[in-house]
DNA sequence: ACGAACAAAATTGTTGACAATGTTGTTCGA
DNA sequence: TCGAACAACATTGTCAACAATTTTGTTCGT
């Protein structure tokens, strides 16, 4: 059994490079834009130039880092407009597996559900918006897990991992998470209720607020 | 302007590496399962083994291929299950571009898509199914590009390219031409009649008819 | 002072060699 | 004869150096 000390140096250093340079990608760490010297990362992270190259490929297919030939690498900046397409995307992907979510899930899993409304619903009326946040984005990962939807699992995750900043941005906007608290209810309602086509209506229209919301 | 010289070393490799492998893959002259052993392919190839195994990493993310840790690359196999799930993934996806379709298309492609479906009606009149697979596929491409989704054909195409295998199969299947036109036609009158709620509906009918198909 | 040609620096793309890991075949003991 | 330890092989992972390309700064002519 191999000992789960840090591969710092000569052991696992793509995999390590990339998990470091795609959380710090996610987490903000790296401004928008920001540009991605493989010589700096190398050194940043403690493995070479050859890793970092790797890992760089992988993220540019993720859609997080943008790559041009002989110019180098750039941290991806996601348009507004870019915003909007991937929310459509994830509208009729969601709605897919909130369908599939209402049929497959375990009693089990309507409780979780049911439960995580309830401290939805708790984090606003406390006014914690980050609390609320990090709770949303909870409640869709159970519902796009209880789908089963394996392939449609990926994709999402792929196209929310492009919106960590636009996410941040409408959660703090005042009066928002009222409006969407009630339309998340309503998706859980409706999966509760086992009904697909009512599951898949409610997050599509959730989504489509969203997108209003990220047009203003 | 740079003379379209094949750039067998030194120059693309990487690119040219990769679309060779790709196009090797989704011709099928690899089998399925294959095992891709780096030195091998650059040798095939006649480029370094370091360029192969960035192509051999963008096409893992592409889900053409499989690696496993120090175990080497395969081709990826996808079952009967993962083509149902594709598919029903398509059927959300292409159910949102042909909504928008029928919206955003003009006039010029409208007239395209009908040429299309007379088309699609002589090769199943003349009983040629390759040739109506192909129309088939060209028409799907049609109506993606005619959307404007980018993020959503950027998907589809990945989503396509893992379902080669299981396309030509199904193509050759009797029976099948003569059903599957008929929802082709009707996907065609929706957006001619810019209804976007028919377009959507027609390709999901049509593609729920697919995944039947599928199951066998 | 302005623009073009040119040179220098920075950065990515490529190569071959080396290290780590997993696989397979063989030998030895019971 | 069977199974486990071991050694030889095959393959991937990593590294440091080199080549090609682009960008930037400078000089020269007008």
């Amino acid at each position: 059994m191999p000992k789960e000390a840090r591969p710092s140096t000569g052991e696992q250093a793509r995999q390590h490079a990339l998990a470091q340079l795609r959380q710090a990608i996610l987490q903000g760490d790296m401004a928008p834009a920001q540009r991605l010297v493989e010589n700096e990362l190398a050194e940043q992270f403690g493995v070479t130039r050859a890793s970092v190259r790797a890992a760089l490929i992988e993220l540019e297919s993720e859609g997080l880092v943008e790559r041009i030939r002989n110019r180098g690498s750039r941290v991806r900046v996601v348009t507004v407009e870019e915003a909007v397409a991937i929310t459509e995307c994830r509208m009729v992907l969601e709605g897919l597996c909130a369908g599939k979510a209402a049929v497959e899930a375990t009693d089990e899993q309507l409780d979780q559900l049911t439960a995580l409304g309830e401290a939805m619903s708790k984090a606003v009326a406390d006014g914690e918006p980050v609390t609320y946040s990090d709770l949303n984005h909870e409640l869709h990962a159970h519902i796009r897990q209880f789908s089963g939807q394996q392939v449609a699992v990926g994709l999402l995750e792929r196209l929310n991992a492009q919106l960590v900043r636009h996410r941040f941005q409408l959660a703090l906007r005042p009066g928002r998470p009222q409006k969407s608290l009630s339309e998340h209810l309503a998706m859980i309602d409706a999966i509760r209720a086992r009904d697909p086509q009512a599951a898949e209506e409610a997050v599509r229209s959730h989504l489509a607020g969203v997108i209003d919301a990220l047009r203003e």
